[in-house]
DNA sequence: AAGAGTCTCAACCGCTAGTTT
DNA sequence: CAAACTAGCGGTTGAGACTCT
């Protein structure tokens, strides 16, 4: 049969941790470290679950966590990486050490998603967003459709380079001159009439929406 | 001053992939 | 191999702080 469970939720406490039990687990880690979630509040002498210690720990306590407000500079960074990346925070996370996934997270919905009005750096229902084949260029978005297009029969990821405007606005940009068939996106653009003149820088929603009349 | 509305963020919930028995 | 569990993730909630009227 399975493992034991991690903690019998009865007579478990909830809700804001007291300074008091931070102590217990601060203590508790620094002295032991961290070989099981599970044992941890048993150790530690505290009425809580293992999960609950492990994410007042990972998002509160930990000493290398850094407690300033996020910056200018780490906000563009975060809109990068998000448009890319989606709502992958953990991984947005490990972008910036000292920041936790729930901070970043927090900070998208509360500050940077209400400024950008949102909606088109999503991917449309057809497609999803994956990442890039250089982990290090940030500056790329990457989409994928979810199935073969049965009209271009396409199914190749699309990588487009982009960068943020002063207003926050995210641009693509687009070469649609001649030489345009490096990528099934930028393929399909140019073959769409009312596509803007060469060299365009477009917003997301344009380019699905340029996409689709085709 | 106080009540209402809004914002922030710590904490919880539910799910999934991987692990253990 | 199946069942049960752990750790980690993203979504959501709600209490307290803050701002507005």
């Amino acid at each position: 049969m399975g493992r034991q469970p991690c903690c019998d939720k009865a007579g478990m406490r909830r809700g804001t941790w007291t300074a008091e039990e931070d102590q217990k687990l601060v203590n508790f880690i620094i002295n032991n470290g961290v070989h099981c979630w599970r044992l941890v509040p048993k150790l530690a002498g505290l009425m809580r679950c293992g999960k609950s210690c492990r994410l007042r720990w990972t998002n509160y306590l930990r000493p290398d966590l850094r407690r300033e407000a996020i910056s200018q500079e780490e906000e563009t960074q975060i809109i990068q990486l998000h448009s890319r990346l989606g709502n992958r925070w953990s991984k947005i996370a490990s972008y910036f050490p000292g920041r936790t996934d729930n901070e970043i997270k927090n900070h998208w919905n509360t500050r940077i998603k209400k400024r950008l009005n949102l909606p088109g750096l999503n991917p449309p229902a057809t497609h999803e967003l994956i990442d890039p084949p250089n982990a290090n260029n940030p500056e790329t978005i990457g989409m994928k459709p979810k199935q073969e297009d049965k009209i271009s029969g396409f199914d190749r990821p699309i990588w487009m380079p982009f960068e943020i405007t002063n207003a926050g606005e995210i641009r693509l940009q687009v070469n649609s001159s001649g030489s345009c068939s490096s990528s099934s996106a930028q393929h399909s653009l140019c073959a769409s009439s009312s596509f803007p003149s060469s060299e365009a820088t477009i917003s997301l929603d344009d380019l699905f929406f340029y996409g689709n009349l085709l």
